[in-house]
DNA sequence: GCTTGACCTTCCCCTCGCTGGAAGCCCCAT
DNA sequence: ATGGGGCTTCCAGCGAGGGGAAGGTCAAGC
């Protein structure tokens, strides 16, 4: 298989399957002509580092749940611990941007939002409340 | 003042407020030993820039609320229409991130997290499911 | 055999909002 | 005069790719 075709199967860029390639998330082979050459299991890998990548894990997580896929002698606690922290990050991004939100969402409220300048938003914004 | 008072009395790093004076958010004027010499109004500007970004407004969208906060006969619902879109953006991002959150929860759950190998999280990023 | 167009390659720069560090002035206290 | 802190500029890098140029390759159609 060529790039293109991977990409089409997995979904990812092919600038993106390249750049996985880079920092060697994968290795796929080369043709004569210097063309990348993928077999399944690169496609198989490529498929799990979207499925990572969408569940918000980083990159190095991704190698790291890579590796723990490749290992068949793993403990799933490690998994497991990983996932864990990863989902700590998403709760705590989460709560941040529900702040802001509740802070925009009472701001957004309070400002008539008509052509005169008085703005409680910007008002805010200057500290003077 | 010099920048390490404006960095103390604003909370941003002196690092940031030379960046945002590259960018052209603010103009302090210099002193003959070519320090940065800011007055009370570039504070006040640093004050506001600070608590926007800490409501998520990017870059850009503090330059135009900065414009619009200096015109004094701006119309509030330009500013409202600001941060309302500013809103959605953070909706969907904390409705994207409660998906992942709840994706992620639902397989730490399934996963016994022992140290036998057997994991339903990495069976999931495989697609064997 | 030649051309065309699609595909592939590498390479470098750009994103966003800073942050770190190096090299070199400047100022004040001792 | 010396030391230490603060200030300056400039350059590089983060994460996770995206855009696009310059050039090689392949298969189809004429």
């Amino acid at each position: 298989m060529n790039i293109g075709d991977v990409a089409t199967r997995s979904g990812l860029p092919a600038k993106t399957i390249r750049y996985y390639e880079d920092i060697g998330l994968i290795k796929p082979q080369r043709s004569e002509n210097g063309y990348r050459c993928f077999v399944e299991a690169d496609l198989h890998k490529l498929a799990f580092l979207g499925r990572a990548r969408a569940l918000g894990f980083t990159i190095e997580d991704c190698r790291m749940l890579m590796a723990l896929y490749e290992d068949e002698s793993r403990a799933s606690g490690d998994v497991k611990r990983l996932a864990q922290e990863h989902l700590c990050k998403i709760e705590t991004k989460i709560a941040d941007l529900q702040a802001m939100r509740d802070t925009l969402t009472e701001l957004v409220h309070c400002c008539a939002g008509d052509s005169r300048p008085d703005c409680p938003i910007l008002k805010d914004l200057s500290g003077k409340v």
